[in-house]
DNA sequence: AGCGGGATTTTCT
DNA sequence: GAAAATCCCGCTT
């Protein structure tokens, strides 16, 4: 049985598809809920994407099948999440980049130790806020403690595309996107 | 508001 | 040994 089968597309199909669905995370009997408000395509063609160079250890989750969770460590002390796309044996996935809160906030305030849009809008902010580490890297996200619930497309008058942030190659690809009604988006 | 630097460790060259 | 899909603080305007 398949679930989540508009992420088994290209990332950059997927990339903006992701709007508007949810996170909900289970942590300590609680319930963290955040909507995705901010997205990038990464895919082994592209000199950007961490699959670029063929799988490693690292990046094995990239060449695994659609609908996993792909955590990776960065500077020393940040961890990112991504949801792995396309067809099996291809390097894709999706950086989740910011999310609404919708449930869950005193918690994530706690865990964050800051409030509003401080919280989660960048990368490695909303997996402090919604605890993801390497412990959940390949997690299922049909499964619990962490899910992904699917929503309907949000309309694409809402949606801004732009280069990705935090690379040094691959500027030139439009491969972010985010909602502009959204002010938890990173940067405008 | 915007810039510059430091933190801190994994990963690959 | 360098760079990294980042964040935070402090300083300047």
């Amino acid at each position: 049985m398949k679930h989540f089968l508009f992420l088994q597309a290209s990332p950059e199909i997927v990339a903006p598809r992701l709007l508007g669905c949810l996170l909900v995370r289970e942590l300590n009997g609680e319930q963290l809920i955040g909507r995705i408000v901010e997205t990038e395509a990464y895919h082994q063609t592209d000199v950007a994407s961490h699959s670029y160079r063929g799988e490693t250890p690292r990046n094995s989750v990239m060449f695994g099948p659609a609908g996993f969770l792909y955590v990776y460590f960065t500077y020393g002390m940040h961890y990112c999440c991504n949801i792995v796309t396309g067809a099996e044996g291809e390097g894709a996935a999706v950086l989740i980049r910011a999310i609404e809160p919708i449930e869950g906030q005193s918690l994530m305030e706690q865990r964050r130790r800051r409030t509003g849009i401080e919280m989660t809008n960048g990368p490695a902010k909303l997996c402090q806020a919604l605890a993801i580490d390497k412990a959940l890297n390949g997690h299922d996200l049909t499964q619990s403690p962490l899910q992904l619930i699917e929503y309907p497309p949000i309309d694409q008058k809402f949606i801004a595309i732009s280069p990705r942030i935090g690379i040094s190659q691959g500027k030139d690809v439009l491969w972010r996107f985010y909602d502009t009604r959204s002010p938890y988006v990173s940067r405008v």
